[in-house]
DNA sequence: ATTAGGG
DNA sequence: CCCTAAT
C-alpha cells in the first residue's frame, strides 16, 4: 500500500510578501511513500498525507534572484520527508534555521513556518494536525488573495485552483492531477509553466527515488506514470515536438553548451544522442539548470524552459520507466569517471560546486536533488566536502581578485555582513536513510570511503594523523561541515583583493600524492591579509575573536588563532622589512618582497600599515615615543588613513 | 572560550 | 599551522 504524500508547505504568504515583492513560485513536493515497511509508519504517513501543507519554497528576491525560502527551510522539508520515513525528529536544525532567518532578514514568517514545522516534526498528534489544518485553512484565503494581487490573472487562477485542490483533497494525487490537467492547457502565462513543470518533475523524480529507495511500489509508479502521462497528453503536442526538435536541431556544439549549462562542466562528448540524453536527464534529475547561460530570472527562465521543458516531459514520458536502470548503468559516469587526483577534474568539480553554492535557485533544486540523488545512485551530487569548499572558496577568491585588485588603498569597510555565519552544521549522521548509495557515489572516485559520519572536531591524535591522511582527509571533515561554511552562495566575499599570491593554492592538494605531510595549509590571500589588517585597525590587535567575527565573517576557516598567528607573522615581516624600507626606497623594497618565494608577497604598503598598527597599539597601551610613530608612519599614514579611517 | 606564545 | 598554558 503506497501512500502519496503531498506536502505543500506554505510559509510566508501574508506579511512579508510585499517586501520581497516579486512573485512567489509554488512548488509542491510530492513524495510517494511506500507503506510496506510498517503499519505504524504508514499510518503516520497517511495522516501526513491527509494534511497537505502549503509552503512556499522559493521566493524571488529583489534583485530577481530566486532564493530558496531558506536553505534550511528546504532542509526542513527534506527533513520532513526523511522523518516521514525514519520518524526522527531533530531539534537542532530548527535553531539554526531560526538564527539564519533572523540573520537573513526574513523575520516574521519564521514563526509561521516554525509553527508548521514544529507540528510537523513532533509526533503525530492528531490534535496538532488538526490545528495545523485549521491554520492552513485560515491561511489559504489570505494566500490566495496575495496570489491574486500580484500574479497575473491566469496565474492567480492557477494557483488558486491548485491550492483549492490541495486544500480540499485528502488524497492529493488525483486532484493534483486534475489540477494539472486544467492547468496545462491554460498554461499561457510564462509563470505557470515553470511551476507546473516543477510539479511534474518533482513528482516524477520523487517517485523514482521512492521506488528506488523502498523498492518498487506499484502504486507509486503507476501514479507517476499516470501523472506524467496525463500531463503529456493534455499538453499540446507542439511543445513536445518543439522540445524534440529543439534538442534535435541543436548542433553538437549547442548541445555541449547545454550540457555545460546543465552540469556546469564542459564536455567533449560529441555524441548527440548521448548529450541529449544527458542533458535531459540532468534536467530531470536535478532541475539543476542554473548555470551561466540560462538565466533563471523571472522571464528568462522561460527562455530556458521553453527549450528544455519539453525535453523533460519527453523524458518523463519515454524514459521514465527505464530510468533507474538507465541511470545506474549509463555510461554517463564519465561525468565522474574523473578522479579527484586529476587537477583538471578538480577544477571542474570546483566549478560545479561553485555554481551550486552560488546559485540561489539551484540551491533549492539541489536540496531536493540531493534528497533524490542520495536515494538512487547519486551520480553526481556527492556533497562537497569541506575541503572542497575551502578550496573552492579560494578559487572564487582568486576569481574575484581579478576585478578588485586595486583595493589596497581604498580598503573600505566592505565587510561582508556576518549574515551567513550562523550556518548550521548539518549532521549527516542523522540523515536517516542515506545508506549504501553513498558508497556508490564514492565508488566512482576510486576511493571507497565509508560514509559513516565520523563527526569529530578535535584533531586526531598524532598517531592518527597519519592514518587519516592516508585515507584522505576529505572525509574526515566531510562529515563535520559539509555545507557548514559555504558562505559563497550568498555572494558575500566580495572583497578580496589578491591575485598575486601563490598560484596553486586552490588545487594544491598534496594529500592525494604522498598524503603524509600536510595539514591543511591555506595560504593567506592578500584580501585576507587586508581584512586582517583592517580588522586590527578597527578592533585592535588581540581581539582576534572580534576580528574574526566581524571582519572575517565570510571566511569560515581562519580561526582567531589563525588571525593571531598571521598577524604575528605580518608583524615580523613588517619589522624585518621596515629598516630596509627606510634606507632604500620603495622600489628596492618591492623587489625584495617579490623576490622571495612566489608565496604571497605582501605588498609593502600593507606591511607598513601593519607596522603602524602595531606601533599604534603599543602606543596606546604603553607609552612609546609618538615621534617614532610619526616618523615612520608619516609617509605611510596616508595609506593607512585613506585605507580605513 | 579566548588569548598568548613556543614549536 | 599546531599545540599548550594561562585567563
Amino acid at each position: 500500500m503506497g501512500t502519496v504524500v503531498d506536502i505543500q508547505v506554505d510559509g510566508e504568504k501574508e506579511s512579508e510578501e510585499s517586501d520581497f515583492g516579486k512573485a512567489g513560485v509554488e512548488f509542491s513536493m510530492r513524495t510517494a511513500v511506500d507503506g510496506e515497511k510498517g503499519t505504524e509508519e504508514s499510518d503516520f504517513r497517511k495522516i501526513v498525507a491527509s494534511d497537505p501543507v502549503v509552503y512556499q519554497l522559493v521566493r524571488v528576491e529583489g534583485d530577481g534572484r530566486l532564493v530558496p525560502a531558506t536553505d534550511d527551510e528546504v532542509m526542513e522539508v527534506e527533513h520532513l520527508l526523511e522523518e516521514d520515513k525514519s520518524g526522527l525528529a531533530s531539534d537542532g536544525d530548527k535553531k539554526h534555521f531560526d538564527g539564519r532567518v533572523s540573520n537573513e532578514g526574513l523575520p516574521s514568517k519564521k514563526s509561521d513556518f516554525e509553527g508548521l514545522s514544529q507540528s510537523e516534526n513532533t509526533e503525530v498528534d492528531s490534535q496538532e494536525l488538526n490545528a495545523r489544518l485549521e491554520y492552513i485553512e485560515v491561511m489559504l484565503p489570505k494566500v490566495k488573495q496575495e496570489e491574486r494581487l500580484r500574479m497575473s490573472p491566469e496565474s492567480a487562477n492557477h494557483s488558486t485552483k491548485c491550492m483549492d485542490v490541495n486544500h480540499q483533497t485528502f488524497d492529493g494525487r488525483d486532484e493534483t492531477q486534475a489540477c494539472k490537467d486544467k492547468l496545462q492547457p491554460e498554461n499561457t502565462s510564462m509563470e505557470t509553466a515553470p511551476s507546473s513543470m516543477a510539479l511534474n518533475d518533482r513528482q516524477g523524480v520523487q517517485l523514482e527515488s521512492a521506488e528506488t529507495c523502498s523498492g518498487p511500489t506499484n502504486q507509486a509508479v503507476t501514479s507517476s506514470s499516470t501523472v506524467s502521462g496525463t500531463c503529456t497528453s493534455s499538453m499540446p503536442d507542439f511543445s513536445i515536438l518543439k522540445g524534440d526538435i529543439c534538442l534535435d536541431n541543436l548542433s553538437i556544439r549547442e548541445l555541449q553548451e547545454a550540457f555545460r549549462a546543465t552540469f556546469g562542466r564542459q564536455t567533449s562528448v560529441k555524441d548527440k544522442l548521448w548529450l541529449k540524453r544527458r542533458i535531459t536527464m540532468g534536467l530531470t534529475n536535478s532541475c539543476d539548470v542554473p548555470t551561466s547561460n540560462f538565466v533563471m530570472k523571472d522571464n528568462k527562465i522561460v527562455l530556458k524552459e521553453v527549450k528544455e521543458e519539453p525535453s523533460k516531459l519527453q523524458k518523463s514520458k519515454t524514459e521514465e520507466s527505464t530510468l533507474p536502470t538507465d541511470q545506474v548503468t549509463d555510461p554517463t559516469n564519465s561525468n565522474f569517471q574523473d578522479l579527484p587526483t586529476s587537477p583538471t577534474n578538480q577544477t571542474e568539480d570546483q566549478q560545479v560546486a561553485s555554481k551550486r553554492l552560488r546559485k540561489p535557485l539551484s540551491e533549492y533544486d539541489e536540496k531536493n536533488e540531493n534528497l533524490q540523488m542520495e536515494q538512487f545512485a547519486a551520480k553526481r551530487v556527492r556533497k562537497p566536502t569541506r575541503r572542497y569548499i575551502e578550496e573552492l572558496s579560494e578559487f572564487e577568491t582568486r576569481e574575484c581578485s581579478a576585478r578588485l585588485l586595486s583595493s589596497v588603498k581604498n580598503s573600505g569597510h566592505d565587510q561582508s555582513s556576518p549574515k551567513s555565519r550562523i550556518r548550521p552544521v548539518r549532521d549527516i549522521g542523522s540523515r536517516g536513510p542515506s545508506f549504501s548509495t553513498r558508497q556508490d557515489s564514492l565508488g566512482g572516485f576510486g576511493i571507497q570511503v565509508p560514509y559513516v559520519s565520523r563527526v569529530r572536531r578535535g584533531r586526531p591524535r598524532k598517531n592518527f594523523v597519519t592514518l587519516m591522511n592516508f585515507v584522505d582527509e576529505g572525509e574526515k571533515r566531510d562529515a563535520e561541515t559539509i555545507y557548514g561554511d559555504d558562505e559563497h552562495d550568498l555572494g558575500l566575499e566580495e572583497f578580496d583583493a589578491s591575485g598575486d599570491n601563490t598560484d596553486g593554492n586552490a588545487n594544491t592538494e598534496p594529500a592525494s600524492k604522498c598524503g603524509v605531510r600536510r595539514k591543511h595549509h591555506r595560504a593567506w590571500t592578500l584580501g585576507e591579509v587586508l581584512k586582517l589588517v583592517e580588522g586590527v585597525a578597527r578592533y585592535g590587535a588581540g581581539r582576534w575573536s572580534e576580528i574574526r567575527r566581524l571582519a572575517f565573517a565570510s571566511y569560515s576557516y581562519r580561526t582567531s588563532v589563525d588571525l593571531k598567528d598571521k598577524w604575528r607573522n605580518l608583524l615580523r615581516a613588517s619589522l624585518a622589512q621596515d629598516p630596509t624600507d627606510e634606507g632604500v626606497g620603495p622600489l628596492a623594497t618591492l623587489a625584495k618582497n617579490s623576490r622571495k618565494h612566489a608565496s604571497v608577497p605582501i605588498p609593502t604598503p600593507i606591511l607598513s600599515r601593519v607596522r603602524e598598527l602595531a606601533e599604534m597599539n603599543s602606543q596606546t597601551c604603553t607609552e612609546l615615543g609618538p615621534s617614532k610613530i610619526t616618523g615612520h608612519g608619516g609617509r605611510n599614514v596616508q595609506e593607512k588613513g585613506s585605507g580605513f579611517l
